[in-house]
DNA sequence: AATCTCACG
DNA sequence: ACGTACGTGAGATTA
């Protein structure tokens, strides 16, 4: 069985023309022949060459007529024109593939599709062959056969669809993309379709009719407003059928030697790039082993662990397969250090473990290296460094990929995505790639280890060591520890919600397509936007780029008008709750019942972290509704769920800094610091303070702390600028400090050109410098706001890191399990119950010692929902 | 891949 | 006369 390559030279070299044609400065050689298309090819060829190391192969070019590469052109009179500098690269394409020992088709007043639709039949054909298409275009999809399967290629990596996973994924054959396309449309294409009908709905109608046909032999079976759209447009989807067709049999002879791939031809080659000034490639060329490491250490990949005989501090490197470390597979750990540099597989690291664990001490994002471990059931000691806190503290650009960091730093390793991506499994890996992996994680290795002096160097400069050494690298294992315990789900109870969700979301479709007089997705902006402000005239607020404005808040404004807004309403809200709470959460539930987040501790630009896989810090309760969710948030066994957040804490923090003394009296006598800023600002005794007022009283006391407008203020508490202002001013009159602490922190932050927070983490803000001047206030904002959100970020995760810490010590079996901003939440041990929360009060309450008292409430129950 | 919408602090 | 609050993550649709 032999396969053969197939590739869309002509998609090939349309993609990379105007990957980078856009940019306004054109890639060109020295004489200015333009090269940015024929560049994006050679790495495309490269890089097929290196992943499928084919022995057939072949590339297709349009010639004569093209339709259906439209989307790429400009549209003059009907024509489609091929800019000139494009144009131009397509010879030179044909050279290198001819140089390359690569066979290239083209047939006059055929496209490159017809061609690969040709050869495809060929391979279905022929027993002896089999083919791969590399193409992004989604129309070579119908293509896909037992014998043919496709790499569609994506901005940054590819889909790989054979039969079976193609019908997976789309739920129809790959042969009727066509009857998709003809009932769908493709604008970019000039197919037209069927009016009205978009991927989903024609993917619907396929999955039931199979085919465009056996859709228009049972039109009876439609709605009378979706019948009415297919009869019209009948003519149309036919012949869309027509255009979307690809031809399987052009006119040409295919002589199977021809297809074989033959010997490069270096020399010619060479003198292509070389007339190009693809320096790059001329290089490869030469040397064709392109791993030259960055020092000219020997390197090794260790096959038993009595090979390992280290003495010293080193750095480690963990290289897993993907981004979820609780669930990604580890391929093996390099080790770099003045003495050694050497790769381990994790199948011998198991062997013995701690033979290297205790002398690693530098790494870049300890927490997963240490949780990815932990599940393996190996375990790393508290390390002494993390370049990647490191690096996120002084502000670097970082990334999940160490290559980012590294890159500023002249270290060139390459990017994960371009090494790892193209290959999914650990199989392809351990066969073909080991080498390269080893490699690269020793480069990896060997990054953290040459430049911690350096960044800890930095950070004392910028006075950030203390932050790091006492709160953020502590910090990073209490995280590792509350992400591997994970949080228990009574998946019994989500089940249930779910089911009685589903049943409220049907009742409540057929009331709005009942109320709208027709059906339509009610979860597309689009078509809502068209049924509510054209078809139902209701009064329409802002207009967006892609329509009318539909969101919660503009419909609000309108719901007296119509019963069809609060449905639509509550319609969002359940299918909120049922996609991304029942459905969303059920899928990240483990084989051990928990969800276990990841937490972010190195991407806000306050100091606050992030959930993410999912997010446990959204979870719905401000809506009753919504909070029952929070009844699958349970404890473990004999044990409860116990809350403790702060009150109020960014308005104390505001209190403090500021130096407000009403302010920070408010909070040293207890009372309820909206109601005092209501009677403040309406000017009334704080019994005479209604609900009303006081709801405003918290908009303005909020405002205060995001950077208030009264254009902001009026539409979030929904009266008028005029009024907000008023409150505003009433506000800054009754504490005069606050006016002045914005006024001063906001000059100093232009002065310094950064704001830090108490425990001097710092933020720069660029938007200052900006010539932009609603960039320069959004800069004003973030310069008062940051101080405040990021101290309040300070000063909890000290609190967990000193928490632990009492837990420790005191011996205490239950576990803090998550962070939510101003809020922890722990799996406590009944008989722990006490201490837990004696524990808690005193780490949150006294973690640092303001102007104004701390005050934290904590609350306990049989789930998370009860803990209230 | 970008946009819209909505969940939280 | 402008556009309009700070910080996040995720799912669905559309292009």
């Amino acid at each position: 069985m032999e396969k053969i390559i197939l590739v869309d030279g002509n998609n090939l070299l349309f993609r990379s023309y105007y990957a980078t044609a856009y940019n306004g400065t054109m890639m060109m050689n020295s004489k200015g022949f333009p090269t940015n298309a024929l560049f994006g090819f050679a790495n495309m060829m490269n890089k097929i060459i290196l992943e499928e190391k084919p022995t057939y192969m072949i590339v297709a070019f349009d010639k004569g007529k093209t339709f259906r590469h439209a989307e790429y052109e400009d549209y003059k009179g009907g024509r489609a024109t091929t800019p000139d500098e494009l144009k131009m690269q397509f010879p030179k394409a044909k050279e290198m593939l001819t140089y390359m020992g690569i066979q290239y088709y083209e047939c006059d007043n055929y496209e490159a599709d017809d061609i690969l639709g040709t050869f495809a039949a060929y391979c279905d054909k022929d027993p002896n062959f089999i083919g791969t298409i590399v193409s992004s275009d989604k129309d070579l999809l119908q293509l896909i056969s037992d014998d043919i399967d496709i790499k569609l290629l994506k901005q940054k990596d590819y889909i790989r669809y054979n039969k079976q996973t193609f019908h997976e994924a789309y739920g129809i054959d790959p042969i009727h993309v066509i009857d998709l396309k003809a009932l769908m449309g493709d604008s970019s294409d000039n197919i037209p379709g069927v009016r009205g009908v978009g991927e989903k709905t024609a993917l619907k109608m396929l999955q039931d009719y199979k085919t465009l046909d056996g859709v228009y032999e049972n039109l009876d079976q439609f709605t009378p407003k979706m019948r009415e759209k297919l009869e019209s447009s009948k003519a149309d989807a036919y012949l869309s059928y027509h255009l979307a067709t690809i031809v399987r049999d052009v006119p040409m002879e295919i002589r199977i030697e021809d297809v074989k791939c033959k010997a490069k031809d270096h020399a010619a080659l060479n003198k292509l790039y070389e007339e190009l000034e693809f320096y790059s490639f001329l290089r490869k060329e030469d040397k064709e082993l392109p791993h030259q490491a960055h020092t000219n250490r020997e390197f090794k990949t260790i096959h038993d662990m009595n090979e390992v005989n280290i003495t010293k501090p080193c750095a480690g490197y963990l290289e897993i397969l993907g981004v979820n470390y609780h669930t990604a597979p580890i391929l093996g750990l390099a080790i770099y250090n003045d003495e050694d540099a050497f790769y381990i597989p994790i199948d011998i690291l198991k062997q013995n473990p701690e033979k290297i664990c205790n002398f690693i001490e530098y790494t870049y994002d300890y927490k997963k290296i240490y949780t990815a471990l932990k599940w393996h059931q190996i375990v790393l000691k508290n390390i002494h460094f993390d370049t990647m806190i490191a690096a996120y503290l002084l502000d670097y650009n970082i990334k999940d990929d160490i290559a980012y960091l590294a890159n500023q730093f002249d270290y060139e390793i390459p990017f994960y995505e371009n090494v790892f991506k193209k290959l999914k499994t650990k199989e392809i890996y351990e066969e073909d790639n080991a080498d390269i992996t080893a490699y690269h994680a020793i480069l990896k290795a060997e990054f953290i280890y040459k430049t911690k002096d350096l960044f800890a160097k930095k950070l004392k400069e910028e006075e950030l060591n203390t932050l790091y050494e006492e709160i953020e690298v502590p910090l990073a294992r209490v995280l590792a520890d509350m992400e591997y315990n994970g949080v228990h789900i009574d998946q019994e109870e989500l089940k249930k919600m779910g089911e009685e969700i589903q049943i409220k979301i049907e009742l409540i479709e057929k009331d709005i397509y009942n109320d709208a007089g027709c059906e339509f997705n009610i979860s597309s902006p689009k078509q809502l936007g068209e049924i509510l402000f054209e078809k139902l005239n209701l009064p329409h607020g802002k207009k967006n780029k892609s329509g009318y404005a539909t969101s919660a808040d503009i419909l609000e404004k309108i719901k007296n008008d119509h019963p069809i807004v609060n449905k639509i309403l509550e319609y969002r809200m359940l299918t909120k709750l049922y996609t991304t709470y029942i459905e969303g959460l059920m899928n990240t539930i483990l084989k051990d019942g928990k969800i276990h987040t990841i937490f972010t501790q190195t991407l806000t630009r306050t100091g606050r972290l992030s959930s993410i896989d999912p997010n446990l810090q959204n979870i719905p309760i401000r809506y009753e509704y919504g909070r029952l969710i929070r009844k699958a948030f349970v404890p473990s066994a004999n044990s409860i769920i116990i809350s403790g957040d702060y009150s109020q804490v960014e308005l104390r923090i505001l209190a403090h800094m500021a130096h407000v003394d009403t302010l920070i009296d408010t909070f040293k006598k207890g009372v309820d610091v909206h109601t005092k800023t209501a009677a403040d600002i309406f000017k009334v005794e704080e019994n005479q303070v209604t609900n009303d007022m006081r709801r405003i009283a918290k908009a303005v006391n909020f405002g205060i702390i995001y950077g208030i407008s009264s254009y902001g203020l009026s539409e979030n508490v929904g009266i008028t600028p005029g009024e907000a202002k008023v409150f505003i001013d009433n506000y800054f009159e009754s504490y005069p400090g606050i006016k002045e602490y914005m006024d001063t922190i906001v000059m100093k932050a232009y002065l310094d050109g950064y704001v830090r927070t108490l425990m001097n983490r710092k933020r720069i803000i660029p938007e200052l410098n900006n010539k932009n001047r609603f960039i320069r206030s959004s800069g004003e904002r973030i310069a008062l706001n940051t101080p405040i959100q990021g101290t309040s970020a300070d000063m909890i995760k000290k609190a967990m890191v000193d928490i632990d810490k009492r837990f420790k010590e005191e011996n205490i079996k239950s576990k803090m399990i998550l962070q939510v901003h101003d809020e922890l939440v722990f799996d406590t041990l009944e008989s722990e119950k006490e201490k837990v929360i004696e524990i808690v009060t005193e780490c949150m309450e006294h973690v640092v010692e303001l102007d104004v008292p701390l005050h934290v409430d904590i609350e306990y129950g049989a789930n998370w929902y009860q803990a209230k």
